[in-house]
Formats: structure tokens, sequence, C-alpha cells
DNA sequence: GGAACTTCCTAAAGACTTTAGGCAAATCGA
DNA sequence: TCGATTTGCCTAAAGTCTTTAGGAAGTTCC
């Protein structure tokens, strides 16, 4: 009897993997003990169970998102900054679209704290360094970045701005633009 | 043999509420069967597969969404109008946060086509007369908001904001601030 | 009342999850 | 290097969900 060399890293990378060509909702225990020509329990000695591996597919994730990150918001500041932390989230999503669903997965508050996601909250934080915010703008500001990236990335994926005019390449452009001019101005607390 | 009085009209109904209590992936026919005190073949009369169930579902809370949405926009304009908007979405979403997941499953494009979501969109857009947006910047501002308020109620849905300062109430408020004072001013193409 | 239709049923097959217990391969101590 | 222990993958089995096929009881309508 070969063994197949299982560990619960090679299975979660596979479940990721799996994820990108099937969709994260798609990705069952089944499915990647078929992948290791390997019978369904086996995976039992390696992952807690099935939601298991969902959490660690997600923790993975956004490890990567985070790596992303951080490496295009290197040297960069102001506009340069926003829009490359903006890129790195829509390419991501586009060329991950799995992983990116399994980074929307919601963790467990504990789960959570200990995940890269604290890392990305950092990160768009550091962007707004570049602008003239104080607290607690800037934590609304940090909200909105999070929820117009992901919320677009999201409708983009879903496919809800394809085949209609302007193309989406062009709202993404001019939304960072607004997006900009918005932090330059933040209005003043009324 | 009593009749248990199924339709497809109760069946969804009574799915949209299973998927408020239990979680909109949760919702199976099997469970929605057992509330029904069926044998779950019996809803295979009523509906083509589980998958049909879901889009129903979908469907009911776009258009609940719609209904609502329009109700709140009557005799509104400007930032009165936004904030109304923003609001059904948000209400609705804790409110009936297995309807608002069902209303962000994906749809085939034919089925979305036929669906609430345009009523949304139309009425997105009507949002943007009290501001003097033209094309294509007023569609570049409804994907915005549509990003804006998706992806804000799904974050915190998700428990994002939760158990941080300063509370989510007031980014909301505060965010729905910036998104008017983003469309009165909304940046000139460079 | 009977024909036609509808509603719900039983039965069964296929897929996924999870646990229990076992044999064989790898590792380690003497 | 050999025996013991640990580890990896297996078979078996029970429970859940989905879906189809075909049948019997209720409803409708002439």
């Amino acid at each position: 009897m070969v063994r197949a060399g299982l560990t619960t890293e090679r299975l979660v990378r596979a479940g990721a993997e799996l994820a990108d060509e099937v969709g994260f909702d798609q990705v069952t225990a089944s499915a990647l003990a078929r992948r290791f020509d390997v019978k369904v329990a086996s995976l039992y000695s390696h992952l807690r169970n099935s939601q298991d591996l969902k959490t660690r597919i997600a923790l993975l994730a956004l490890e990567e998102l985070a790596d992303r990150a951080a490496e295009a918001l290197a040297g960069r500041s102001g506009k340069d900054a926003l829009g490359a932390f903006a890129n790195v989230y829509r390419d991501y999503a586009r060329a991950h679209p799995g992983r990116y669903a399994a980074a929307r997965h919601p963790l467990d508050p504990e789960t959570a704290a200990g995940s890269a996601g604290v890392r990305i909250a950092q990160l768009t934080r550091a962007i707004l360094r570049g602008y003239d915010l104080s607290e607690p703008d800037q934590t609304h500001a940090v909200r909105l970045l999070g929820s117009v990236f992901h919320g677009y990335v999201s409708l983009e994926t879903a496919g809800g701005f394809s085949h209609s005019a302007p193309d989406s390449q062009e709202s993404w452009t001019r939304i960072l633009d607004a997006l900009d001019s918005l932090l330059r101005n933040w209005p003043a607390h009324p």
C-alpha cells in the first residue's frame, strides 16, 4: 500500500485550487479525496471535518490577500496606494474566485481575530495615512473602503456589471478617482 | 390521508422564513418537508429541484426589497432619498438575514433580467436625479452606491464591525454623509 | 357515479459526512 | 537491526440530503 502523502497543508492547498475551479461551496471532502485518489475517510486524520476544511481555505486566502496587499503598498502613498490596494483585491478575486469567496466566508470571532484579516485592516488604515483624517473619521473611512472594495468585487464577480455600458474597468477607475477625491475632502461633521 | 395544501407559493414563503431562522444555505428540501410534516418527495410536484427553491426565495427577497425601496423613496429626493434607500437595505438585511443572503444569490442572466433586481437598479438611478450627474458618471455612481450598500451590509452582517469603536450606526451615518458630499462634488474626469 | 386530474405517498438509488476499528508502513529506541 | 510504537490510509457502516419512478387516495367536474 503506497501512501499518498496527505498533510493538512496539502489538502488545504488543493482545496483552494478546487475552489477556484468549481466554486467554494462545491468544495467537499469527497471531491478532495477523489483528487488525491484516496478514500474520503482518510481525510479525517488531517481535517476535523468539512467545516474545518473550509475555514482553513478561508485563512489561506486571507493570508495570500494580505501578502499581496502588503507587497503592493510598499513604497506607495496617497492615491497611488489606494489604487494599488484596490487592484490587489479586484485582481485576486478575478484570478481566484473560489479563494476570494473563501476569504468572505464567515469566521467565528476568535478565528477572525487570529487571521490575516487583521493585517488587511491595518493595511487599509495605512492607506489613509496619505490623507488627512483623524479619528473617528479614519475608522469610518476604513469601513467605507472595505465596503466599496468588497461590494464592487462581489457584484462584479456575480456578473452584475457585465453586458452593460460603460464597461466595468472604466467604472472601477472612476470610482477610485471619486474615492480619492472624497478622502481628500472628507466632510466635516455637521 | 389529509392533504397538507402545499403550493409553490407557500413553500417559497416558508423557505424564506426558514432562511431567516437557520441561514440561507441551510435551507434544504428536507427541512422544508419536515416543516410541513410531509415527505420530501412531495415537494417535487411543486418545485423543480432544490436549486429552483433557492432561486425562488431569491426572487421573493428581491421583490420585497424593491417594494420597500420604492415605498421609502416616494416623495423624497437628494440626501433624504439616499438615506432612506440605504436604510431600507440595511434594515432589511438585519431583520431578514436569510432573505438578504438569498437576494445576493447568483441568478443566471435571464432570470436576473426578469427579477426585481432591475427595479432596484432603476430606483438607485432615481436617487441620482437629485444630484447633478450625467452619463457615464451616473452609471459609475449607481455602481458605487450598489457596492457600498451591499458591501457595508454584508460586512456588518458577517460581524465585521461589531465589538469595535465607533459603533456601526455612527459609521453608517457618516458614510452616508460622505456619499452625499461625494455625489454633490463628483470629480470631473481628469 | 365515474373519469380525469392532482396531491401526496412509498420505494429506491446515488452523493456527501462522519465515526469506529483494523492492517500496514514509517519511525524510533535499544 | 529488530521490535515496538506511532502514523497513514483502509473497510464498513450509519445518517443526511437529492431526485426519480410509480401508485393510491383525494378533488373536480360532467
